[in-house]
DNA sequence: TAGTGGTCTAGACCACAGC
DNA sequence: CTGTGGTCTAGACCACTAG
C-alpha cells in the first residue's frame, strides 16, 4: 500500500529493544499470554542497564501491547476491547444494556471477495476471505445490518469458527490482537436490502459504519455496518491519553 | 459534578510532579509557550535526581502537553489539533482538500444558554454562554449547519471575537488546550432548520455530530454540527497509541 | 559556545504476588 | 521466602540548537 518501507531503524537502544519484542507480538509469534522475557534476561541479552530496559517494557505496557505484574512477569496481553474510543463495537453489550434482549441471525457465509467499493488496487491481492451478513435484533427486532469480510490468511483461524451462532465481531476481538483500526461513518439512506434487512422504509436515514482493521501492514477484517436510523448512537471520548501510567 | 474529589494523589515522585506540572497547564496558569523549569530546577526543587524528572516530563510530552528541545528547553504546547483520531473539525481544510472553496456565513449570534437537551442538571450551572448558528459551505452550497455554545466563564476571551468572520471552531481550537472531549455521532433525518439551512428535503438522512470539550472539569463549548446526507464522511482511525516517543 | 534535553549506567531499596 | 517489576539515585556522555 505505502511503498515505503517501515523503515523503523530505531535510534536508541531502548527504542530498539521495543520494537524488537513488539516484533514478536505483531507477527504472532509471541501469542496472547505468552511469557516475555524478564528485565534481568533482556539487559543481559541486549547487554545494557535494566533502566533501559525497563524503559522499553514500560512504553510496550502503556501501549497495552503487554501486561506486566510483579511476581508473576511480564506476558503478551489479550487483545483489548477498543480502548474507549469509538464505543459500538459490543453491540451485544450495547443492547443489553437497555434492558433489551439481544439476537442475532447469520443470512449468509461463503467465501466471498469483497467487493470494489471497499477497497482499492491491493483488493486483489488479499487472498480468500470468508463473508458473513448477519443481523442483530434488540428484542427481535433487527437494529444492525452487518456485511463482513475475514481474511483468512491473516486469521486462518476463523475458518473453522461457526458463525451461525456467534457473530464474528466478538470472536475476533477476542482471539485476534490488531494494531490499528480505521472508521469511516456517514449518514446513508437505507437501499432495498438494507431496508428489507432493518425493516424501515426505504431512505430512512441510516448510520454507516466500516471498520478496517490491520495488525501490520496485514489487513485483518473489514466489516460495513449499517444501524437503523436513530436506533443508534456512536460515541468517542478522549483526551490527552494515560500515558502517565 | 463528580461528588469524589479529583483525589489525585500520586504514590511515586514522578506521578507527582507531572500531577503538579499539569496542574499548571490545565489551570491556564501556565499559557501555552510559558516556559517550564529546566530538568535541572525542578530536580533541585523537588530534590529528587533528574531522572525522575526526566520520568515525569517525557510522560507530559508524550502526552501532548508539552513540547521539548534540546536548547530551548520546555514550553506548554500549543493546543494540539485532534491527534488524527476523529478528524472533523477542520472542515475548512477538508472542503479545500477536495478542491472546492470554503464558505462561512453566521446565521445567529447571541447570549443564551444551552437547550435543555444538551444538558444534564448542571446546565443551570455553567454560567453565561455565547450561541452562534453558522453554516459553512463548499463552493456556495451549504455543507454543514452547527449550533455552537462557547461557556464564556471558561473562555472569556471568546466574548470579544468576531464569530461573523471566524467560525468559531478553529478559532477555539488555537486558542483554547483542552482535555478532553466527547463526541455523540448519529443519523438523523433533516429537520425544518436543518432543511432549510442546508437546502435539502426534509427527513434527508444527515450525519450529526455533538462534540462537548472539556479542560479539566470544566465545560469549555459544545458543538452540534449536522452534515448533509452523503456529503461528508467522518473518519477515525488508531491503533495502540504512538507511545514510543 | 554554552546550556538544554536525550540517553544510559550500575548500582539500590521496596512492594507485591506466587510458591 | 524468593523473584519480579516499580522506582529512584548520582553520576556520565552526547546531540542539538539558540544566542
Amino acid at each position: 500500500m505505502h511503498d515505503h518501507t517501515p523503515d523503523t531503524r530505531p535510534a536508541t537502544l531502548h527504542a530498539r529493544i521495543r520494537a524488537e519484542v513488539e516484533a514478536h507480538i505483531l507477527s504472532g509469534d509471541w501469542k496472547p499470554g505468552h511469557r516475555i522475557p524478564t528485565e534481568t534476561e533482556l539487559m543481559l541479552r541486549y547487554g545494557c542497564s535494566r533502566m533501559t530496559v525497563n524503559k522499553a517494557m514500560a512504553s510496550l505496557a502503556s501501549a497495552g501491547l503487554i501486561s506486566r505484574n510483579r511476581r508473576a512477569g511480564t506476558t503478551v496481553a489479550r487483545p483489548r476491547l477498543h480502548s474507549a474510543v469509538l464505543n459500538i463495537p459490543d453491540v451485544r453489550a450495547e443492547i443489553e444494556a437497555r434492558g433489551e434482549t439481544y439476537g442475532y441471525r447469520a443470512l449468509l457465509d461463503e467465501m466471498r471477495p469483497p467487493c470494489c467499493i471497499h477497497l482499492g488496487a491491493e483488493g486483489h491481492q488479499m487472498g480468500r476471505s470468508r463473508f458473513i451478513r448477519s443481523v442483530h435484533l434488540a428484542d427481535e427486532s433487527p437494529i444492525l445490518v452487518e456485511d463482513r469480510h475475514i481474511f483468512l490468511d491473516a486469521v486462518p483461524a476463523a475458518a473453522d469458527v461457526d458463525f451461525g451462532q456467534e457473530p464474528p465481531g466478538p470472536w475476533l476481538l477476542g482471539h485476534v490482537p490488531w494494531t490499528e483500526a480505521e472508521h469511516r461513518i456517514a449518514a446513508i439512506p437505507a437501499d432495498a436490502m438494507t431496508a428489507r434487512a432493518l425493516s424501515v422504509p426505504l431512505g430512512t436515514a441510516c448510520l454507516l459504519v466500516e471498520r478496517r482493521t490491520w495488525r501490520g501492514a496485514e489487513t485483518l477484517t473489514i466489516a460495513r455496518q449499517v444501524f437503523r436510523g436513530e436506533a443508534f448512537d456512536l460515541t468517542a471520548r478522549f483526551g490527552p491519553s494515560p500515558t502517565g501510567g
